[in-house]
DNA sequence: AAAAAAC
């Protein structure tokens, strides 16, 4: 199905500054957790020899039976320290029968995104490729047959999003009776995006003797209200914080008005060579319409967000994983967990609301202890924003200034457009904005340290954004469900069930 | 203020 990259054994998350409680980890090998020989063989296969700090901590708790409130983003390794102790715990009950009866649901892995599900289910399935485990993913926008299918047969671990997986015990294509280990991966997001009901009804699916474990990035009021209710005398584990103190991680905001960042995004790319680099945006139709404008300058660009079909997603993220596209334009669907080896760099075209959000998506550079940059830009009306992530890092951004390679001069960009000479117009710098007048004079403030963006005439109505890449993945087969969002909210209305809760 | 997630 996709090509996914495995965790990185990384040890990115130690901070700048000496690791108060991190640094006192043993620094054990992956041979010392007792692991069966089949699980260290995919580990080995995988090229793990150590642990990184929340593996460490986390695995032997895990293995001893207890439940668990972790402080960890993806990227710390975080997915194989519940992975591989759930693989080795169920491993006694593997069984190579293929009476359904014989495999049922014994843990459970829940996560906020679609994407995040596949990536998790992609490294259950790679270490336990060597035992008689099964495992499965069910999400949404996706045939659900194939899902029902592979649960009819049994498995002993299924990864899930919420809403789909409460689809599939609606219609009994899914029992939970059995699970004894729950994951809920993070957990935080998952209340910020109204999951709350959600999780409600599927942990009282469960039985009440498991073992729960709970990751999430910070633990709000919120978060401990969910541990208080559903978790058993938790041991709670953190490492030093992924925080933008890492120093592999250079981070740099652009002052820029609103209409040039298109232009500095393109000049950005450019200017540094950027190869790879995810742009996130606010919103899906920022998103898509940033996509097709730096399309139109040159760069091969496609974008991720919640209303492009699933095999879209899929589609430009597998693109982007295989370096076919340079730019992955996304919203924070792709903020958290997406594990993408070796990517030098994201760029904020908007700075997100949420603070914590930024640390979020810049975690998505730098990772294996590699170096990457962490380019922003910040328009006159997202000081407060820019504000609230200085205060969050504790640590100003470094400004930057934006210097445009060969910008016109200002006698010749003054020039009307008839005058100009051909090929000139070529490059979305060159072309007409609507700070443009008729006679190709800006008006307006001065814009002189950026290129002007390119058009941005109403194209948002035009034909969704479509990446030319091929249409030869197998998932396009499959007809896609409509999934706009009103259409959604008509159907809450015709009485599909209330979905979106207040998160915050 | 916006994102994500079931048909």
């Amino acid at each position: 199905m996709s090509d996914h990259s495995a965790p990185q054994a990384d040890t990115s998350d130690v901070s700048g500054q000496p690791a108060p409680a991190a640094a006192a980890a043993p620094a054990v090998s992956f041979d010392a957790f007792g692991l069966a020989p089949e699980i260290r063989k995919a580990i080995a296969e995988q090229g793990y020899t150590t642990p990184t700090p929340i593996q460490a901590q986390a695995i032997p708790v895990v293995l001893s039976g207890r439940d668990v409130m972790g402080a960890a983003q993806t990227g710390t390794g975080k997915t194989a320290s519940f992975s591989l102790p759930i693989l080795q715990r169920l491993l006694p009950l593997a069984s190579t029968s293929t009476s359904p009866a014989r495999h049922p649901i014994r843990a459970l892995i829940l996560t906020p995104t679609r994407e995040l599900a596949d990536q998790v289910a992609a490294n259950v399935f790679a270490y336990g490729k060597y035992t008689a485990l099964r495992s499965a993913v069910v999400f949404g926008g996706v045939d659900m047959n194939p899902q029902s299918e592979a649960l009819r047969r049994g498995v002993e671990i299924l990864i899930a999003t919420p809403g789909r997986l409460l689809d599939h015990v609606q219609q009994k294509t899914a029992n939970l009776g059995q699970v004894q280990m729950l994951v809920l991966d993070e957990a935080d997001r998952m209340l910020d995006m109204g999951f709350l009901p959600d999780l409600q009804r599927i942990l009282n699916l469960l039985p009440d003797s498991r073992q729960t474990l709970l990751f999430s990035a910070t633990f709000s009021n919120e978060i401990k209200r969910l541990a208080g209710s559903y978790l058993r005398d938790p041991q709670t584990i953190e490492t030093a914080v992924r925080n933008s103190t890492a120093t592999n991680v250079t981070q740099v905001v652009y002052e820029v008005n609103e209409g040039d960042k298109t232009g500095a995004v393109v000049q950005l790319i450019r200017e540094r060579g950027l190869k790879q680099v995810i742009v996130f945006c606010n919103s899906k139709i920022g998103a898509s319409r940033l996509a097709r404008q730096i399309e139109k300058a040159g760069i091969v660009a496609a974008a991720i967000h919640g209303d492009r079909t699933q095999s879209e997603r899929m589609q430009a993220l597998d693109a982007f994983k295989r370096n076919e596209i340079e730019a992955l334009v996304a919203t924070d669907v792709a903020a958290r967990g997406l594990d993408i080896a070796e990517l030098p760099a994201v760029i904020n075209f908007d700075l997100p609301f949420n603070a914590e959000d930024y640390v979020h998506r810049i975690g998505r550079t730098g990772r294996a202890g590699a170096s990457g940059d962490a380019l922003s830009l910040c328009s006159p009306n997202e000081r407060k924003q820019l504000a609230d992530i200085e205060k969050l890092i504790k640590r100003p951004l470094e400004r930057g200034t934006l210097v445009v390679e060969s910008a016109p001069p200002r006698e010749e960009r003054d020039r009307p457009p008839r005058r100009r000479e051909e090929g000139e117009q070529h490059g979305a710098r060159r072309e007409r904005t609507r700070f443009d007048d008729d006679n190709g004079r800006r008006r307006g403030p001065d814009r002189t340290r950026f290129q002007p963006a390119p058009i941005v005439h109403d194209d948002i109505f035009y034909k969704p954004y479509e990446p030319s890449a091929s249409t030869t993945a197998p998932e396009a087969a499959a007809p896609e469900p409509e999934r706009k969002g009103p259409k959604r909210q008509v159907a809450a209305l015709l009485g599909g069930l209330p979905r979106k809760t207040s998160g915050n």
